[in-house]
DNA sequence: ATTTAATACTACCTTATGGTAGTATTAAAT
DNA sequence: ATTTAATACTACCATAAGGTAGTATTAAAT
């Protein structure tokens, strides 16, 4: 029961670019900034571009911003942005099908907590995480 | 967010091994049973058996029994014998070292989610997963 | 004693995720 | 026009999880 690294390097960065969104951000000054993989992170700035959730502004003095009101953004976006959407379906023993009129007594434990997890993913804007104004990105 | 397949798997065949409690069940049954990859398995269970979850019968009509009362194993104890107990500290984005007197807006967000998700982990027993008499395994 | 059916062990293979290297392309500044 | 600092692209490398192959060991049954 994880995060990806991945969905933590693309929360971090884009709570980053929240802070000041009009400013463009190099991905060498976000990887000095956050301390993530500098090329890893250039990928994963490209895919969030393509994705929509970035502007990509090319050239020197180039870099990215938000492409969208950070109230407007969503966990569950990023998830998808990077391929890792929550497949709310999904047996969690990994049962291709199941009669769900008989559900195991697994699946009502986890009923509750999924709950709560896609509550959290689907309500938590970029926005709302840094309500806080707490410094650590 | 999901379960690794091997604790899938742990929990499937710890699960239908409470079905018949005394009688040892080899790996080659199991493994036609619930349709498991057979040799992987057979890691899975010496692992398990290591661990002290399950008894292991060498030898011709050998095979495994549980070690313990049903209701007497729990989630997170499956979860820690294959090496995936839940760090309940660790940062959702990463950090190595956090004040948590100023917390960010996400580590409140997942306080609910992540309590009932331990509180599953914590209070499902092997013996609860199948008071329902579905069968699925 | 031999056969047989099981676990245990060692080593390797496959796939997905995470990460790196090098180069092409773009556009502002000079 | 040239330099410079940025993104974009292609290809490869590293690590961990998942999975396979072959053999040694054990113990019941005959
Ligand atoms: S009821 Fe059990 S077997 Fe069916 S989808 Fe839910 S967890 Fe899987
Ligand atoms: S408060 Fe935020 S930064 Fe700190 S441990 Fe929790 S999720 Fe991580």
């Amino acid at each position: 029961m994880h995060f990806s690294k991945t969905s933590e390097y693309a929360i971090r960065v884009l709570s980053y670019l929240h802070r000041h969104p009009t400013q463009p951000y190099s991905v060498a000054f976000l990887h000095e900034e956050l301390n993530l993989p500098y090329k890893y992170l250039t990928k994963l700035m490209t895919q969030l571009h393509k994705k929509g959730l970035l502007n990509s502004i090319r050239g020197r003095d180039g870099g990215f911003t938000l492409a969208l009101d950070a109230d407007k953004i969503f966990l569950c976006d990023i998830l998808e942005a990077i391929g890792e959407a929550l497949e709310s379906n999904r047996c969690i023993l990994g049962f291709e099908k199941c009669d769900s009129s008989n559900p195991c007594a697994l699946h009502n434990q986890w009923l509750k907590p999924k709950a709560l997890l896609e509550d959290m993913l689907k309500n938590t804007s970029l926005a709302s995480l840094h309500s806080t104004e707490s410094i650590k990105f």
